[in-house]
DNA sequence: GTCCGGCTCC
DNA sequence: GGAGCCGGAC
């Protein structure tokens, strides 16, 4: 721990250490704080598109994408009623499809289960296929006010900068007594925006603190990956409507086993469905 | 080539 | 707790 650490026993000892924190991260938000669409509205639906869009997706690719659909799917019903292929052909350029099949089976169970309107409850939220805690807790602070552990890598950063020194390997059991500790309880929502826009400011002018959580994980080389592959195949698809083995081999340029493997697997993960070797777009 | 980022399933 | 999942900026 920081010799200046404000906790000591995960309790606060220095209040004041906390209060200027705060006070820094507020006066860096009146002056420089961020505007976002998901940041106009508590509309619970637009906070639960805008946080898994957000995950493992930076701001500047979410906002076009949020926009357009938002305005195809302006419900859960709406998502939940939408062919996949619609859904999947929307979420291009965001990354990690599977985000969209998962968001679109929790607005099926929203629909069904919870009559179409958000769940309020942590529980129900984390409950939801493609909501972990993070999420679950990002729609309980932005859309009902309701304050909870939030710990994104904004937020990481911006408590590994300011209270944990020079260590490496921070786990997030560590940074949870900051983060309680400076946590706004009357008004979580705008003190969480200006605790990430502190954080995203903190990694332009320092190597990213994040990059010293035990959460931080480096990804392998995507050029050439099994995610490529996956990536280009699921837009050949799309772009054909159906396909065999030999198409999607043709479309890769792979070996014709390694795209029946992999038309096999998109299946399974409920992006396709076969039907006697041609694959198209899951119904749902 | 490097960088950035939460959830799911094992 | 570790592996797998995308894409664009640089």
């Amino acid at each position: 721990m920081h010799p200046d650490s404000p906790i000591e026993d995960g309790h606060v000892a220095d209040y004041s250490a906390i209060e200027a924190f705060r006070a820094e991260v507020l006066a860096h938000y009146a002056d420089a704080g961020r505007t976002m669409p998901w940041r106009e509205t508590c509309d619970p639906w637009r906070i639960l598109v805008s946080e898994v869009m957000l995950q493992q997706t930076q701001v500047a690719r979410v906002i076009p994408a949020y926009e357009r659909f938002l305005a195809a799917f302006p419900t859960p019903d709406a998502l939940a009623a939408a062919p996949l292929e619609d859904v999947l052909r929307l979420w291009q350029g965001l990354g990690y499809n599977r985000r969209a099949v998962a968001l679109k089976r929790a607005a099926g169970s929203i629909a069904e289960e919870h009559g179409g309107s958000v769940p309020d409850s942590l529980e129900a939220l984390r409950a939801l296929p493609g909501v972990g805690p993070t999420t679950a807790a990002g729609v309980m602070a932005f859309a009902f006010g309701v304050p909870g552990v939030y710990i994104e890598t904004n937020v990481r950063a911006a408590f590994i900068h300011r209270f944990v020194g020079d260590l490496d390997d921070v786990s997030d059991r560590e940074i949870l007594p900051y983060y309680e500790a400076a946590l706004d309880r009357a008004d979580p929502r705008t003190w969480i925006h200006a605790l990430m826009d502190y954080g995203a400011h903190i990694k332009k002018t320092v190597p990213n603190p994040s990059r010293r959580s035990r959460h931080y994980a480096r990804q392998s080389a995507f050029e050439g990956s099994r995610r490529q592959k996956r990536a280009r195949l699921l837009r050949a698809v799309l772009a054909r409507g159906a396909a065999v083995a030999e198409d999607a081999a043709f479309d890769l340029d792979v070996p014709v086993p390694e795209a029946a493997e992999l038309l096999a697997l998109l299946a399974e993960e409920g992006f396709l469905a076969e039907d006697g070797g041609v694959f198209r777009v899951a119904d749902s």
